[in-house]
DNA sequence: TTGAAAGCGATACCAG
DNA sequence: CTGGTATCGCTTTCAA
């Protein structure tokens, strides 16, 4: 910067200046400032400015994992709205809340502007560095009413819900149950209660029997499936909650000609494409993934451009999509 | 810093080695200043550290975008090869070689310790900015012979020559193409060439009517089966060069009651668990995206640690995997 | 509208 | 093994 400040002959203070307010600068000497720049091919240092000024341009996200559809169009809809005024920064935390708080004290390091978290529960000390680190935070993902800062998701209770109540009016009455693990799951979880709360608002039984865990995986879908139907215990109609494990289910039905929803209904979640486009097309739920992105990016800028903190708590809801498999 | 260095009774400067090399501080004093890390709740600033050091942790990675399965992938492969060690940033060029450039100076400017960029071709500024930074750089997608510095990958277009052939010699004469619009995108004229070369060098005619391009997308790719297979064109076979296009087709087919592959044979690429689970399960063509991704992050983790510069060709190759749908 | 001086919070380098 | 001092490249602040 010194350099382009010599070859203009004005001062480096002046060069900030040019880059940060062109409008403050005289046009003539902007002009000099300009050809300066080019001349030199001087990029600015970040680092620099960020230490001095105290502030970075970057947002950090933090997703449990880059294997799941799901936070990957949260993370488009960041990146889209972030536009190039900020940066980002993308960890993922393996789906525990360590690995979140990892990714969180690195972040804190790095001195990002602002903290996107796909994920509302968090290990005590995760909650404390953020708020004592004061950094604008927006959680993501299961919808809960005490957020660190902000948060924006939609209730995977009610959703599940929702779905589970839908099929019940179908007339289904032996509901199977598949989800991702439990484990260190909030979301997976509240979908279970949701689920179970929905059979006993009807006065069904709720049968840990046909409650399955199953790893992420079309294979793995298509097995509970097959578990849940073949054997004594009577399912009508299975209820997967999530995109690919439901998308598997159906796969398998078709390989095994079970005709749906006559032989068995099968009702899924986060619906895609594939559940959209297989044979035939899949109840599901949709889940406005993209717009969750955009939003908690939203709120973020907004909190680093200087609206000031306040709670806030953004329900973006969720949608049943009937289709043929139910 | 300042503040522990004071609570420990040393300096500053044995704080900073106590952090990044605790092996050179007596483990007394160190037990000191770790307790008043704890006690003042200290967190590195890193801007202040990479400002100081010429040198931050920061990888950055380009990607054309996250909408597309294959990035992901590679991005993943990435995230997981870094580790704890670096952080990772994200940034889309838009599959535009001016959102890349645009992206490259925002790494440039953020001082990135290293970049991975998952293309081959840019705009010139784009080669100038980062060979002069000296950035340890690597290209991945489709492979070429004269990298920035280093580069890991296939080859476009022996992949699909070799898909091509493949058909050939199953005996198909009348092959459709498809692929994602080959605007600003190496990676799908590649593939094209290679498909054109195959025919030739059969003795077949390549011709422009059933060589379709068509946005992304399950149902693009339906459409483009349907307008290939309907009409006087009469192909016997589709080679569609995307993985989502590719299931589109067979499930369109599905849709339709057309026998695959006897009424028309399809073939996809870039093989993923739904090409695998479809019905039939698809004939295609499968790059190691995830390795990919780790090669990348190794190759640029080497160079930042230390190991000199120097021009680098990893070719990974790819693999025909051949199913029931040819 | 422009400039001079004083940091920002760490690390490099050299002494002790 | 530990500490002092200069410095990284920019922005903030205040004065001209």
């Amino acid at each position: 910067m010194t350099d382009v400040a010599k070859l203009a002959r004005v001062s480096a203070m002046t060069v900030s200046r040019a880059l940060r307010n062109p409008e403050v600068v005289t046009p003539k000497t902007l002009k000099r400032i300009e050809a300066a720049i080019e001349r030199t091919g001087y990029l600015p240092n970040r680092v620099a400015g960020s230490l001095s000024s105290q502030r970075t341009n970057v947002i950090g996200l933090i997703v449990p994992s880059l294997r799941n559809a799901a936070f990957v169009k949260t993370a488009q809809g960041v990146a889209d709205m972030l536009g190039q005024r900020f940066d980002l920064m993308i960890a993922h935390s393996g789906y525990t809340l360590k690995g979140e708080e990892a990714a969180v004290v690195a972040f804190l390091s790095q001195r990002v502007c602002g903290m996107i978290l796909h994920n509302t529960r968090h290990t005590p000390r995760t909650r404390r560095l953020i708020q004592e680190a004061a950094v604008p935070c927006v959680e993501t993902g299961n919808l809960v009413s005490r957020p660190i800062e902000m948060t924006v998701g939609f209730s995977n209770r009610k959703a599940a819900r929702a779905m589970t109540e839908h099929l019940i009016h179908q007339g289904y009455r032996r509901i199977g149950f598949v989800s991702v693990p439990l484990k260190e799951n909030d979301r997976a979880a509240e979908r279970r209660a949701g689920y179970a709360e929905a059979l006993k608002k009807h006065g069904l039984a709720v049968d840990p029997d046909i409650m399955l865990e199953a790893e992420a995986g079309l294979k793995s879908g298509g097995e509970a499936l097959v578990q849940l139907v073949t054997g004594r215990r009577k399912v009508d109609a299975v209820f997967l909650t999530d995109d690919v494990l439901a998308t598997g289910a159906v796969l398998e039905a078709n390989r095994r000609g079970w005709r749906i929803p006559d032989d068995i209904a099968i009702a899924g979640s986060d619906d895609d494409e594939y559940q959209q486009n297989v044979l035939p097309p899949m109840t599901s739920i949709r889940f406005p993934r993209y717009e969750i992105g955009r939003r908690a990016a939203g709120m973020v800028m907004d909190r680093v451009l200087g609206r000031p903190r306040r709670r806030a708590v953004v329900d973006l809801g969720f949608e049943i999509i009937r289709r043929a498999s139910t």
